[in-house]
Parts: structure tokens; sequence; C-alpha cells
DNA sequence: TTTGTCTTCACCCAATCGGGTGATTGGGGC
DNA sequence: GCCCCAATCACCCGATTGGGTGAAGACAAA
């Protein structure tokens, strides 16, 4: 939002030296009224354009946002996270264990609690209200 | 691409309509010459944002296309393709079955299939393939 | 200090899954 | 007629997973 206000205030400052720069006709004194103005307009046309696809694309690469609330809620603690995280991108328990140096019964304690507080019952399952959480992306 | 050209179209023909009216002054007879020409550049400005924004909405609700022609290079049959669709949905293999109104071997049979083609060994990871490959949304 | 939570690990057991082999049926194309 | 292939099902086996119980250390809060 700020950025907006910002965007907004540089395209005045480019608005007043534009005008200057055409009250004074230094450019221009062979271009007719008509030709003038219409340059000013496509130029402030295309100037929108590319300020609203800039802003678009600023924030349309959909980042993801991780949902703390939908965390809290669930109370699902850092290490059952990281191994949701590690379960989202399909390793096994045996998998998860070597990546994050610990057993794999340890690796399963966790997977049970996050499946509890989850209400689910099965990996697929959990990668499902993860991303509709948007615990995950 | 063609809604583009015409939109395109559609502003010079706004142009001409402006430069007609501002240039027999019949709306601003009273407005100096740095008002009107900041005043279409304002508009000018306000339609590019405008019409980028439209044209951008239009296109957004990026609502799934299936991939046929990773489904063709793969090889997938019409069937593998509803039990890999279960899957996705996180159902059990029996569940599956009961779905389709087939037997679990038959589940089983079509998922072994399905997994050598996608190259995976797990449901998990059948998923994020499916996925990759926008043969599921 | 006691309590509670997080993290780690172990053992057990039933259910499920992944993968292999083999067989039958029906439809389409040669 | 013959062949190929999708679809269906069966059986087997080892690996994995899901779920239960228990326990120990660490650390923060009460």
């Amino acid at each position: 939002m700020r950025r907006t206000i910002w965007i907004y205030g540089l395209m005045l400052g480019v608005l007043v030296v534009v005008f200057k720069t055409l009250e004074y006709k230094w450019l221009i004194k062979d271009l007719s009224w008509q030709w003038s103005l219409s340059l000013v307009a496509v130029l402030f046309m295309g100037l929108g354009i590319w300020f609203s696809q800039h802003l678009n694309k600023a924030k349309a690469p959909d980042r993801f946002k991780v949902n703390q609330t939908a965390i809290d809620t669930l109370g699902l603690s850092t290490r059952e996270l990281a191994v949701l995280e590690k379960l989202t991108a399909g390793l096994s328990n045996q998998q998860i264990a070597d990546a994050l140096f610990v057993s794999v019964n340890t690796v399963k304690t966790h997977l049970k609690n996050a499946f509890t507080k989850l209400e689910v019952n099965s990996r697929v399952q959990a990668i499902n209200k993860l991303k509709a959480l948007q615990i995950v992306p």
C-alpha cells in the first residue's frame, strides 16, 4: 500500500516535469497542439499500463505466506512442522529421519502427534489439509 | 491477443474524440493549457491502469486446465487416471476400490502401473508429479 | 520445586502399501 | 481368425505406515 502511494507520488512528479517542458515548448515547438496532447495521452496511458503490470507482477507470483494462525490453533510444534514439510516433499519416514538427523521412531512419533492434531490418518490427507490451511505451499 | 487489439483500437477512438473536444474547447474553455493537459494525462493513465487490471483479471482466475499432452506421453489409461484422482483426494486403496466399484487388487494393479509410468514409488511422490505435470489440480 | 511441554527414542502390532507374477475377459485393429 | 491391450482379479511377500504405550532429558513457567 505504501508502495502504491510512492508510485503515485512519483507519477505526479513526472507529470509536473512534463508539463513544464511542454509549457516552454522546448522539444515540441514544431508540433501542433493536437499532436503534443496525443503524445502526452499515449505516454501516460502506457505508463499506467506499465505500472499496473508492474504492481501486478510484484504481487502476482503468488508467493506463499505461511498461515501462522492455523499452526497456532492446531498447536503444531516446530519439529512436527519440519517433519510435515519433508513428508510433503514425498520422503518416507526413513528418509525424513536421515534428513533431520533423528531416529525413525522419532519421526513416527512426530507424525503420529501431527496426524492427531490435524485430525487425519494418512499422509495424503495430511498434505491436503496442510495445503488447505496454507501451512505448506 | 485479438482482445488486446480491440482494446487498443477502442483507446485510439476515445483519444480522437477527446482531442476533437479539446480542440474546440467545448467543455474546458475556462481551463488553462496546463490544466487541460494534466487532465488528459491523468485520465489516460487511469485508463491504462484500468485496462491493464481488466486484462489481468480476465486471465488471472487460473482455472485448471488438464495437460492432456503429459497424459498421452506418459501413456496413462482412463482407469489409471481415475484411480490417481481418488488417490489425490487422500483415499486408501480400499476406499478407491469402493468408490470405483472394483476390487482392491484391481486398484493396486492400476496404481502399480501408474507408478511405473510416473516413475515414482509412493503415493505422495505420485501426487507431486501429477501436480507438477498439471494432470491434477 | 513442581508442572507442563517439547523432543527424543524404543517396542509392539495390525493394517496398508509397493512390487512381482500370472490369469481371464472383452473390444478394436490387422 | 488372430493379435494386442485395457481392465479386471488373485496370490504372495517384504517394506512401510498408522497407532498405542512408555520413558527419559531439557527447558520454561508457575
